[in-house]
RNA sequence: GCAGGGUUAGUGAAGCGGUCAAACACGAUAGACUGUAAAUCUAUUGGCUUAUGCCUUCGUAGGUUCGAAUCCUACACCCUGCA
């Protein structure tokens, strides 16, 4: 490590080896991770997410991972705010933050340090969920017309959102700080492909049919947690509605799916350095024209 | 062998004389996304370099009709009932 860094992100789609280049790099510098991820925040939510387990964490501390049950709301302002606090906490310890995750919106919020309106209030969401679209456009349309331009007006989550947080200011910066580097691993559509069968294959066979059968026990089918990729389908397994073997291609698929969604995520940002694997990417930190 | 049902775009599946290039779902492709983001949502999806246009599609080949995915005939394949 020539030029030290403040942080370093890694992000990419899930099943790139995101965690492995970040534990390669905290083999070299001392490191902390920050997971920037949405769903191994949740305790229990193991094997479905690929969570790192203690083993694999290898010593190394990871932050942000096992802090909710999955019935506790959680968002990228919260996020943006953990975050934040873990970095300053670890760089006192004189070490590294790297921020690890395929949570686009997270990473982006905290890196371009982005200032979210205020959290939403249960009982006026609430009401405004009960409401037709076209009813929210219109009311939308008539408080605040300049959102209603540029507020996705399909989406019924955007709409109330923006209904929620009239008159409240928003903004982010357009560049990355100077000592952050924002890392991307993007192997081949290919290769990404079998990480993903071979990951899937596993998952099952480590028993993520009884993980979500205890957290469907415990916090009820519909939490939101319970509505991701793997867990979803095996939810439907579970009812009877799939066998086994079409519950494992449904995944597959769905997580192709989401990798993909990921990525047009990642691929407008520009201050991303791009790597197809994590020998390539550990060479670039490492080079000393770094 | 007789009787009945079926064969529709990448897949499943509607349509059963005109308003059908053909609903819908899935898939695919591109994309949006500042307090749910592994979520949510959008566009396109037969061909023609792009049009209130043309061409080719609804098992195959014929026929009836001004007009057929839709009706008739034959053939092929599939399923069911009786043998």
């Amino acid at each position: 490590m020539v030029t030290p860094r403040k942080v370093i992100a890694i992000v990419g789609p899930t099943a790139s080896g995101k965690t492995g280049l970040a534990l390669q790099l905290a083999q070299k510098v001392p490191a902390e991770i920050i997971c920037a991820d949405s769903r191994t925040i949740y305790r229990g939510m193991d094997i479905g997410t690929a969570k790192p387990s203690l083993e694999e964490q290898g010593g190394v501390p990871h932050h942000l991972l096992d802090i909710l049950n999955p019935d506790q709301p959680y968002s990228a302002a919260e996020f943006k705010n953990d975050a934040n606090r873990l970095m300053q906490d670890i760089e006192s310890r004189s070490k590294l933050p790297v921020v690890v995750g395929g949570t686009g919106l997270y990473v982006t919020a905290l890196l371009y340090d982005y200032e979210f309106p205020a959290g939403a209030d249960n009982t006026l969401r609430k009401e405004l969920e009960q409401k037709e679209l076209t009813e929210l456009q219109d009311e939308l349309r008539q408080r605040d017309p300049e959102a209603y331009k540029t507020v996705d007006t399909k989406n019924k989550r955007r709409v109330i959102r923006a209904i929620e947080t009239i008159g409240q200011p928003r903004s982010r910066n357009n560049r990355l700080p100077e000592n952050c580097l924002l890392l991307g691993l993007n192997p081949s559509m290919e290769e990404l492909e079998k990480r993903i069968q071979k990951r899937t294959k596993q998952m099952l066979g480590e028993g993520l049919v009884s993980e979500v059968k205890s957290l469907a026990n415990k916090y009820g089918k519909a939490v939101e947690p319970l509505q991701t990729v793997g867990y979803r389908e095996v939810i439907e397994y579970i009812e009877g509605r799939h066998t086994l073997e079409e519950t494992e291609q449904l995944i597959n698929l769905h997580t192709r799916q989401l990798a993909k969604r990921q990525l047009t995520w990642f691929k407008r940002n520009k201050d991303i350095v791009w790597f197809p694997n994590a020998e390539q990417a550990i060479a670039y930190i490492g080079s000393p024209t770094l």
